[in-house]
RNA sequence: GGGCGCGUAGCUCAGCCGGCAGAGCGCGCGGCUUACAUCCGCGUGGUCACAGGUUCGAAUCCUGUCGCGCCCA
């Protein structure tokens, strides 16, 4: 084994082997039943990112756990087509050529996005298996691929046929840079710095005028009415009468409606229906016409007289300047408001009233509030419920057209008359009137219409597959808070809808990833890290324990930085040559049972409450605290403290059987450990396990509960078990640490050279018989030699000649550093640890003499706050007897 | 405007069903100790944002304020 490890290596070799071996496919037998993730499909618009690593990474975790567990465990893989955003990339790919969409045409388009589908397909696998995530390859799904089509077709014409989808004029939000309907939840509010316009309109009697005020004068080319508050006295004289709209000449009814802000401008309120989602409410109660004046290209419309032509932009400045000319506005005022923009390219959405597709909600939706009111679905952290339910319960319609070529075309179809026919494919004769279909719909669906399937779908639905069967509802899903609404909220719906129960029980909301300044990763910001980058330098193992250690599940933010993945690759390291050193100390096995020391009483309890804990955190999604148990443990407890206590043992000659209990608990506490880390660090621990597989006596073995040979990879290995918790030994050696550390941090102080021994003797007290046979354990780490053990010396007087004194709770550890001790010193050092002592006892009776602590603290604080004070006026008398002996 | 989250050591974060403030990194000192210098040992470092309240006792529970962030309108 090199003394450093390499992960290049290992991990190309690691997961083609484990592919090649069906370890990613669903064991078929399972008495613990499926454990199932439909991954999160990324788009194929590009490379993954952190996010993405999180994401996976999460979910490989947790399904590696499960799969030791013994569960049937199955990761879907898969990508999403992602309409508007995969086109979108691949126009500006084209724009570069100088062509647009239109150039092409509709085939050959649709031709030019499959080939970028295909390359960022095949790019998304790659890094995905540069990961090292368990994905079922076999398996693996995209949502327009031929089943999959065949699922969005049977969705929409089911709904269609119960009349849960519709078609209808509405105002929606429009993108003219797109040139598609956008949903109310793609749009982002951006704050801008405007003018509010108080516009005069003469009435049409000639006498007096209704001023509105409005931020979008251009939009006035389409107003039909002026509408007031009903209960605003103000203008309670002029409903019914009729205004004249200044440019245009069209007359306009004054109109009541409650929906109007008598607070708002003057209060009167100019109605533009076609271009305003409140004003076409009000216009549908009032029978309005809605004329449309700013057409899908963001130019004024035939509507708009002599301004047709003009951008939106455009128009505003010389309608304003018009108005001015023509006496109409009254003023202007500077106004903050928030205008909406298209998500995916920043450009200011126009709200349009046009034609599209819409999906009822008010029947899926109260099924979907049940599930997570009632508990069936989980979400994490549990605050996130609330953002659901308060979306859910004021669920709107779903826009669900996109005037769009790559996608799910709609499957309507059109005969001569303009009847509507859904059909998978091209019906003979319209359903309405029998005559022959003419034309299919032109738009395409939503992209999470069909995400809204894909638990489902993507197992074979609606075909009644064995995998539908056997694997839904799946176990978990993990996703960003960004798309709660989009997609999780409708993957519950549908799942409740077409399978009767909901995907999944859990769902994870992920912590959104920011660099080491807080700020978001992003590639247009310059903020992007390629996580492909990360494996490369540090190895998929670090990446995959700095990521998943690097924030609590209940946080809302992870602050990522590399730092974080060297770390880990420390980490990895460590414990490579952890492996390398137990592996070094194979004892030949001897005939008598194992003789366990309490070093080793010690380890095996470590063990069992790490193995306790880390599996609670994992069946908690808690992978940081998990991952942590783990590093604290290998780390902090078995490296730093047991392999080097056990040394002594194992290079003991003259005790064999010594030798052989300690390479054997090594063993097996390694063994065991590695498969503990598994999860996170694939990679390392396979390497590792593989020599394992090799080594270890047959006690080791037998301590591990290893009856039959290890498999043959570590990811056929079961979850490791481990024995009782052992109280006493965990106390003993805490002790034997505390004490250790101490003489360790006198010694530093006293600037003894580390490989110095220096003579010592310990009083031990009350613990002496505990300690007695550890004293030879503490003289090593503490390099101490000679060692007196509790020899009895009257009083507390210390050997003879300047020493000095560690105390250490009823132990004291002297020093006799003859030459390297100043007694001047040592008393400065002693009246100061006298005074921290003193001031802590007196603390403690400051508490104990407070009636109302004594008759109100629980019993057991008191009984235990009684003993520290005892313990600490026994420590104040020895340090000041210590002190007395200094100074004789 | 409404909702949610966060504010603990120089940095990143644990601790938060109340009972002597922790870790890693950084920094300082000392070490190539026969697994590892991607390492080992020791040390330094905190009015737990602020102000009230509840309690024998508050980083932890309650109220308010300030600052940062996210979501919704």
């Amino acid at each position: 084994m090199a003394p450093r490890y390499a992960p290049a290596d290992a991990e190309q070799r690691w997961y083609d082997v484990w592919e090649k071996a069906g370890y990613f496919r669903p064991r078929p037998d399972s008495d613990r039943g499926a454990f199932v993730i439909t991954i999160p499909p990324p788009n194929v618009t590009g490379e993954l990112h952190m996010g993405h690593a999180l994401t996976f990474g999460i979910e490989d975790v947790v399904a590696r756990f499960k799969r030791m567990q013994g569960y049937s465990t199955l990761i879907v893989p898969g990508t999403d087509h992602a309409g508007i955003a995969t086109q979108n990339v691949v126009e500006k790919q084209l724009a570069q050529e100088g062509l647009s969409r239109y150039d092409l045409g509709r085939e050959a388009f649709l031709d030019r996005v499959w080939a970028w589908k295909d390359q960022y397909a095949h790019s998304i696998r790659t890094q995905f298996r540069a990961l090292g995530v368990s994905f079922d390859w076999s398996r693996e799904r995209f949502t327009m691929d031929d089943g999959y089509v065949d699922a969005v077709l049977e969705f929409f014409i089911r709904l269609y046929d119960e009349k849960q989808i519709y078609r209808g004029k509405r105002v929606i939000n429009w993108c003219p840079r797109c040139r598609s309907a956008i949903s109310d939840i793609e749009v982002d509010d951006v704050t801008r710095d405007d003018n509010l316009y108080y516009v005069r309109y003469p009435l049409a009697s000639g006498e007096g005028d209704i001023t509105v005020a409005t931020v979008r004068p251009e939009t006035m080319l389409g107003d039909v009415a002026v509408a007031v508050n009903p209960n605003d006295e103000r203008f309670a004289h002029l409903i019914g009468k009729t205004a004249v709209l200044p440019l245009v000449g069209r007359r306009l009814p004054i109109i009541a409606d409650d929906m109007v802000d008598a607070t708002f401008g003057t209060g009167a309120v100019k109605m533009t229906p076609a271009h305003d989602f409140a004003d076409f409410e009000v216009g549908e109660r009032h029978n309005l016409p809605m004329p449309v004046v700013i057409g899908p290209d963001a130019r004024i419309t035939e509507n708009g007289g002599r301004y047709a032509g003009l951008t939106a932009e455009e128009a505003r400045p010389r309608i304003v300047d018009d108005l001015v000319a023509g006496g109409y506005l009254v003023r202007t005022e500077p106004y903050t408001h928030n205008v909406p923009t298209c998500e995916r390219c920043g450009t200011i959405l126009e709200p349009l009233l046009s034609e599209q597709w819409f999906m009822r909600m008010d029947r899926l939706a109260p099924p979907a509030i049940a599930a997570v009111e009632n508990g069936d679905v989980r979400i994490i952290p549990q605050r996130w419920e609330k953002v659901y339910l308060d979306w859910m319960n004021n669920i709107r319609p779903w826009t669900l057209s996109r005037q769009l070529w790559w996608g799910h075309r709609i499957p309507i179809y059109y005969c001569a008359d303009g009847h509507a026919t859904a059909a998978k494919s091209w019906p003979e004769a319209c359903e309405s009137c029998g005559k022959p279909i003419e034309r299919q719909e032109e738009d395409v669906l939503d992209t999470w219409f069909s995400s809204a399937l894909w638990p489902f779908a993507a197992l074979g639905w609606p075909n009644h597959t064995e995998d539908l069967e056997r694997f839904y509802p799946t176990s978990f899903m993990n996703t960003s808070s960004q798309i709660l609404y989009l997609w999780i909220a409708r993957m519950i719906m549908t799942g409740l809808k077409f399978m009767g129960r909901a995907p999944f029980p859990a769902v994870l909301i992920n912590a959104t990833i920011l660099n080491k300044h807080g700020q978001r990763m992003s590639k247009s910001l310059g903020t992007g890290v390629d996580p492909l980058d990360l494996v490369r330098e540090f190895g998929a193992d670090a990446l995959r324990f700095g990521l998943m250690t690097a924030g609590s599940t209940q946080q809302q933010e992870i602050r990522f930085s590399e730092e974080r993945v060297e770390l880990a690759r420390n980490f990895a390291n460590k414990v490579w040559n952890l492996a390398r050193a137990v592996l070094r100390f194979e004892a030949p096995p001897p005939d008598e049972p194992l003789r366990l020391s309490p070093e080793d009483e010690w380890i095996l309890s470590r063990l069992a409450a790490t193995v306790g804990d880390v599996t609670n955190d994992l069946e908690g999604y808690e992978l940081s605290a998990a991952g942590n148990a783990i590093q604290d443990f290998m780390w902090g407890e078995l490296a730093d403290w047991y392999l080097e206590i056990a040394k002594a043992r194992l290079y003991d000659e003259n005790d064999v059987q010594g030798a052989a209990t300690a390479a054997a608990v090594l063993w097996s506490v390694l063994e065991r450990s590695v498969r503990l880390l598994h999860p996170y660090m694939p990679f390392l621990t396979e390497e590792i396990w593989q020599y394992l597989r090799r080594t270890g006596s047959p006690q080791a073995r037998a301590l591990s509960g290893w009856v039959e040979e290890l498999p043959e990879s570590i990811m056929l290995a079961p979850w490791p078990v481990a024995g009782e918790r052992n109280e006493d030994a965990e106390r003993t050696m805490e002790l034997v640490m505390e004490v250790v550390r101490a003489v360790r941090a006198i010694r530093s102080e006293y600037a003894v050279p580390p490989g110095r021994f220096v003579p010592a003797a310990i009083q031990a007290g009350t613990d002496a018989e505990k300690l007695r046979s550890l004293v030879g354990t503490i003289a090593r780490q503490a390099r101490l030699q000679p060692v007196l053990f509790d020899v009895a010396i009257p009083g507390d007087q210390v050997p003879a000649g300047p020493a000095v004194s560690v105390n250490v709770g009823p132990i004291t550890v002297s020093l006799p550093l003859a030459e390297l001790t100043d007694p001047e010193e040592e008393q400065r050092r002693l009246r100061k640890e006298l005074e921290d002592a003193r001031r802590y006892e007196a603390g403690l009776s400051a508490k104990l003499s407070n009636e109302s602590f004594v008759a109100r603290a629980p019993a057991a604080v008191v009984e235990r706050e009684r003993a520290r004070a005892v313990e600490a006026a026994e420590r104040v008398r020895r340090i000041e007897s210590q002190l007395h002996a200094l100074r004789s």
